[in-house]
DNA sequence: CATGAATGAGTCTTCATTCAT
DNA sequence: GATGAATGAAGACTCATTCAT
């Protein structure tokens, strides 16, 4: 398959494994245990190398934890972006992103956990995946203002932070146990409130 | 031996105020470090009592840290409570919640800080007062499902939890600097998504 | 003896005793592995306390190392003014400046081996008692110079340096193995090149 | 395979050339940061080959270390053998070797500074550079003795620890900031000592 | 010869918690 | 009740050294 010749040498190679069972390794613990209860020592031996060989790849725990949870957020921003571009009018865009950002989670229990769970040792990554997402959805608002749907009593950048709280508390709390109503309820829900609030006209 | 009453008063006063010390030592102090960061030694001295003293009034850093939130986020009920028991309609009831919300946060702005900002090492404690408030925010909204003042599409656990951190992410968000909108902009914003949603009808 | 009241609790008795007992199981060590083979943790083991009481009396190897050091430098310095003070004529001073130093040193053999010995990971201590007696010896000569006893030709502060290190090498190279001559001879060599130089007249 | 006499040579030169590196990138980051606080990773990078390379040439950085200061004390044995060797009196050989040690100091202050100074993590080779100009030093000496040079009360075992000690100290001392005094002040007073001691006769 | 990823023993340091006084 | 010295488990991080390629 690669002939694409030697770009990769089998030292690479290795090296690139072997990083990327630290970050497996990692992933699995923190979903686990929680980020401080889980050494650099456990990440190293649950990727079945040496403790030393973390820090040739590492600087820290929380780095590591940064670039898991980064490259997940990446990864959601293509997927709501691609789900909203395809949407005729708002109330399908509103319903789009919802169902992507779900399904989104769904996909990544493990780490929705980690960031947004009781045992947030996550500490200021979660706060600045929030300051990501709402500086992304204060982008999506100004936009919408410029082409006159948005309520024009809002400002921008607090309906930024307010949604995004929204989203963020309603969707890990389901995802902590989505028995807790159907996946149909949770986007109803999100995006009714979206659409006209909370209170019967 | 000593059965008289004086003499127990004098000590449970003394026992009351080295509690009431520890109490505001730990407030200052995670305030100004966060949790993890401020060690049982620092709160005692900060007290100025013994490091075992700290022990004879908590059972631990967490504990005692959970008490101070919670006798705050009982104040905020009772606030809450007054504030929207003397309005009239929906709207002014939004109103009247969101401006004891947030008047409660300015006059809090050190603990709001602990428990919401990027060093939220209250990691358990967050969790703790979120649920707690989506709670309360679920009985009032099934209170309102009973009074037909709630959208029918809405299921109210799933409405309190995205309202819930609606308030928490825009009032924490303001609080951490003030300057980044005017009070009445807040408000004015996250009553008009609770009465219309974001959307211009 | 000590009717003087309780200056030293019990307690304050226990923590200088634990102290001593540091300081004492630092010299040992020292002496027998240099500083650096030594870890915090052996010298507390030695001391029969826990590894973390070494950091409730010292910062760290260095300081503790430092105050050995210094206290013996504190030593030396009352023992050489109290001998040369005591001095008619300049042979005389010579001769008890090196008989209260070698004296000393003979007492100290272990500090001196640790300090200019071959695994001096004394490293800037040296430095500093070095430096220290070196401006002690300035401060002399200068005193000469008034008095009209130096030979003009010579800079104080040059000539401070080179006694301190003639003295210093000598002195721990003897120490190191006493049988290399007769304190006797050693003392003469170097009050000798004192009084006239190294060549016959 | 490859006898070919060229091939062999390229090897050699480029091994050759590959040990200079090494060398010179220790002695430049050692004049830097003191010799505990490079690791071989630094040498070789610093070489520009990787960290394998360095033990392909020296066992250790210990080993290195003692290389770089054994060239250097052998070129400074071959200038103060010539310095000296021209000299007609005692006089005048004293000052050429003064002279020459100067020299050689101000050509090699970084070597100086590493192997005498503050952070002399030089450790055991301080050591042993001493006893090696200690052990020449007592081989001169002695030759004096038999031409009948030297003062009587001299032990030249004492009298070459002490010279070593002083040229030691007083020069590593001035190199350490040469306005401290002029060069000609440092000769002289090292010259004066040698000639005739301290004392004004 | 050179490479550089991997090794893992070794240390320092912190801090919640206990307990004799 | 208060004190504060002592405890000791726990974890992060470094770096000389090896060895398969």
């Amino acid at each position: 398959m690669d002939v694409s010749g030697p770009t990769l040498t089998a030292r690479d190679r290795s090296r690139v494994e072997t990083r990327a069972r630290l970050l497996a390794s990692a992933r699995r613990l923190f979903a686990g245990r929680g980020i401080t209860r889980v050494t650099t020592h456990d990440i190293a031996k649950g990727a079945g190398v040496a403790a030393g060989t973390f820090y040739l790849h590492f600087p820290d725990k929380e780095t590591l934890f940064r670039e898991i949870v980064h490259s997940a957020v990446d990864q959601l921003r293509q997927r709501v972006e691609r789900a909203m571009g395809a949407a005729a009018d708002a109330a399908t865009a509103a319903r789009s992103h919802a169902e992507a950002l779900i399904l989104f989670a769904e996909e990544n229990r493990d780490l929705v956990r980690i960031v947004f769970g009781r045992d947030h040792s996550a500490a200021e990554v979660e706060s600045d995946v929030m300051d990501h997402l709402a500086a992304t959805a204060a982008d999506t608002l100004q936009r919408r203002i410029d082409q006159g749907l948005l309520r024009s009593s809002l400002d921008p950048c607090v309906a930024a932070q307010a949604l995004t709280g929204m989203f963020a508390r309603a969707v890990s709390w389901w995802i902590q146990d989505p028995r807790r109503c159907s996946r149909e309820t949770l986007i109803e829900t999100l995006v009714g409130i979206q659409l006209g609030g909370t209170y019967s006209s």
